[in-house]
DNA sequence: ATCGCAATTGCATCCAGTCGCAATTATATG
DNA sequence: CATATAATTGCGACTGGATGCAATTGCGAT
């Protein structure tokens, strides 16, 4: 848990909301939607606010110990040292497959060296169709809900 | 204006509130937000309320009329025979660049040959830093907040 | 130990966007 | 033209997230 180490480096107060916090992101397995996030502090100390969670969560985001990033319109956070990947999300069932970071690197350079741009593609979040829904959807009408 | 023939032809009713978003997406030059979309139209039809916008949004999409992105946490639109285009947009000065379609073309072959998923890759949006921003920001901590 | 001040918190409120529901309206059919 | 039916609308309530403000708290200097 490096990040401690980070912050008080930094000169961040470790409260015990943050501590909670950061505790919470480190014990997840899988990616934690703010809402997991404060549920899972306020089941320890409930009189902890969201808005200092979010405003927490940014916090962490700009010090670089955690990575923000959108899934289905929910903002999602994953731990720093998580390897980094992407998301491809289908829109026909949701699935969501994870892909390597290195797909984009010739993106990467292409952006720099055509417009100067130092992209951070860290965490995209790519929507389109899976290969199933792909194949079914023979006659396949958009103008109709999705579910 | 293909798009109310599009309509037609799926059977979906051209109501007076439809018409006045279509015809606000069609008269702007720039990308417009919901909200911008919304004030537009109540401009003219002030009883028109925000729900039946965005639905109406979210239909227009769902035919093709029109695409919806995302920029800078907010949910913009524009009119499907615009050019498609990415936007590349500078974390510190909130500059945007708007870039090619056919940097990711690579991406998409690779999405399909790897993990079979057909993406669409029609507007994305890429945070990162600009080249002035990139070149001013040498002792830059991130610890600080941002404009 | 304690004092002073900036950082942090909780609260209230706001904003953009979504959803269920009941009332309205457009269209196809007789 | 009347009317049945489905599509559409407006409304209100709700959700996730952001923000300004006043009260509190952590911590460095003494």
């Amino acid at each position: 848990m490096s990040c401690t180490n980070t912050l008080k480096r930094k000169g961040i107060r470790l409260t015990p909301q943050r501590r909670l916090i950061l505790d919470a992101i480190h014990d997840a397995d899988a990616h934690l939607t703010a809402e997991d996030i404060i549920s899972c502090v306020q089941a320890r100390m409930p009189e902890v606010h969201r808005s200092t969670v979010y405003r927490t969560l940014e916090l962490l985001e700009r010090t670089g110990c955690v990575y923000q990033s959108e899934l289905s319109g929910r903002i999602i956070y994953h731990h720093a040292d998580e390897g980094h990947h992407h998301h491809l999300v289908c829109s026909e069932c949701a699935r969501v497959v994870e892909c390597e970071e290195s797909l984009f690197e010739s993106v990467e350079r292409s952006l720099a060296e055509r417009h100067g741009f130092s992209a951070t593609l860290r965490h995209l979040v790519i929507s389109g169709l899976c290969a199933e829904c792909a194949s079914r959807k023979e006659g396949y009408d958009p103008t109709q809900e999705r579910r």
